[in-house]
DNA sequence: CACAGAAATGGGAACGTTCCCATTTTAAAT
DNA sequence: ATTTAAAATGGGAACGTTCCCATTTCTGTG
């Protein structure tokens, strides 16, 4: 068992010295003679040389890998965001790290010191309660996906989630829905966007607010078919209903369909996200389409920008809101009695 | 800007040697006098000094890093089985790469080539073209998901389809369906585990084939839609179906209810996996569960115990087939004529 | 108080690359 | 052929850690 080949075998073989075969085998190719390049690149060949990233990296400090930090890759919105960011950053050599903070700021600071201690060049992250100061003391580029709040210091890429509430509701109320439940998730802001836009659509269209209507939950579908009952117990119930995301507007549909309810013949359902189990429900969730993918590619490229230091595509901070698409299927129906 | 601290910069704070300032920060703690170790902590906190894991990583050529290799984390089975991996993994200190093959060859040698440079010290992998014998060369411990051909090399984590299958099969015979179809995936290996265990399953009870309820395709809901109406547009047709997978599955079940067949009351449907999506159908799926947290944390644990030289706990090679649960929802029904 | 043995600490080399600068070789111009 | 500039190559240092072994300091015993 002989040790592995380095640069400096590669160079004894090639009968050159160690700068040389460097130069080959790194990319600086075009500052070597192509008699002397063929002798290096067949050397390697030969000993079947591979160039150790580790020491790459410990002489440039750079490791070309990010961190990609997400609440739960089984929660079925984040996949697609993280494919985007895996697709963008290895179509250039980056690997990329994914690690679950499970919305734990305890996990969020596991990851940093992570990133720290490894040496990564940047990092993608969807904040559970790190602030921007501790971000950028990184000294590395940070991409924040989501996050409402625009900042001056700090990218971020994540959808109009704004725009889409107020696109489901108005698909509702153009259905003649005039009581619509919200059923919105719980968040680390005092209010969601969802729930400042439902009350902004209402004061637009000069129509009453009832608070017993609006229902503040977790994003599970467990929490949906409880607020969905919820609503159902109401003495003035709702004829349709927009939930925060597609989970618990499965939670609802299923609430709804439990107590003999028709959708969307007696209630309407619109959800938001488009995961896949939306599609396959029966009837099929109308819902508001997230750009997941997209999303993770906006923000990889970004990042990939900010960490190429001759790259000059983005000179200032970009505050992306992705816009998103309603998909309408067969959960909304126009409201009876407006027929 | 001045450059992040070094142990050396520690240690010249603390007054003491680098490899005392070492051994306190790197966990060898016990062969420093307690004076002289709150002093170099003390100088550690102040500086903010931050361990280069790269540098270690040089010198001792562990990077604690391990490489999943999976055909698409988009694809609802994988998110699970990934983060049984991540979680395992991360409890221990070690950090998880995951790449997506894509199910192509030249996918699988692009992070092959990852895992040699970037010398990681595991690899977990669901093999898409590469053979024993490469990846033997690789001298890093390997553990293959799923993959039913055992090796006497390699370690292998997979689940029971074959009793998985046995019992979905059993299911609908008890149900008293004889005319059960098959939709399988098509596999790299000539027949899918289901397909022969459908044979079996047919002989043993002394049923006859028919060719033509069994048909092969994508693991795709189009594939599923698609062989779903071929099986309804038999003379003979099934009054149960068995499909590789939910996906499979939710696809017939959309063909079924297209062509206007009740599912359970007109034809059963059985799936495997238990994706999320299969318990939010209507009717929800009755399907085969296969333990996708629990396949990626034996496929970690063991690939933990193979990289530490210390741990004795796996003398010889292991070939895992976790069992499948059979999981009994609306989707299956006593068939009529039986009754 | 001397001594041995153990415990604690120190110093240099090594890991494999890249970077910088010096030196040699080559090509072009006179 | 000579000079000059450009192109090609070489050699050493540096990145920050860990490992090995040597040295110093401590502890307990006779």
């Amino acid at each position: 068992m002989t040790r592995r080949p380095t640069i400096i075998d590669v160079a004894k073989l090639a009968g050159v010295s160690k700068s040389t075969a460097a130069r080959v085998m790194n990319g600086q190719e075009e500052l070597v003679r192509g008699i002397t390049r063929e002798r290096v690149v067949a050397a390697a060949e030969q000993l079947g040389y591979i160039r150790n990233a580790i020491a790459g990296s410990l002489r440039t400090d750079r490791t070309f890998i990010v961190a990609l930090s997400i609440p739960d890759i089984t929660n079925p919105f984040w996949p697609e965001v993280a494919r985007g960011v895996q697709d963008t950053t290895e179509l250039v050599g980056y690997t990329t790290v994914t690690v679950n903070s499970d919305w734990k700021k305890d996990r969020e600071d596991t990851m940093l010191k992570m990133v720290r201690r490894s040496r990564f060049d940047g990092l993608i992250i969807n904040i559970v309660d790190i602030n921007e100061a501790e971000l950028l003391k990184l000294r590395i580029p940070v991409v924040i996906l989501g996050g409402g709040e625009h900042s001056v210091r700090l990218d971020s890429v994540g959808s109009d989630t704004a725009s889409g509430t107020d696109v489901a509701l108005k698909h509702l109320y153009d259905l003649g829905h005039r009581r619509i439940g919200l059923i919105s998730g719980l968040n680390r802001r005092k209010f969601s966007i969802q729930y400042e836009r439902y009350i902004a659509f209402h004061a637009r269209h000069q129509l009453p607010i009832d608070a017993n209507l609006m229902i503040e939950g977790d994003f599970t579908d467990q929490a949906g078919y409880e607020a969905m009952q919820r609503l159902l117990s109401q003495k003035q119930k709702p004829t349709a209903v927009f939930a925060a995301n597609d989970t618990i507007a499965i939670g609802a549909l299923k609430a709804a369909q439990a107590c003999s309810w028709r959708v969307p013949e007696d209630i309407s359902i619109v959800g938001m996200d488009d995961i896949y189990a939306s599609a396959v429900t029966s009837p099929a969730l109308t819902t508001v389409r997230k750009p997941k993918y997209k999303i993770g590619e906006c923000a990889a490229r970004i990042l990939l920008a900010r960490m190429d230091e001759d790259d000059e595509t983005y000179l200032e901070t970009q505050n992306l809101k992705l816009p998103c698409e309603l998909i309408i299927r067969d959960s909304t129906a126009p409201h009876k009695d407006n027929l």
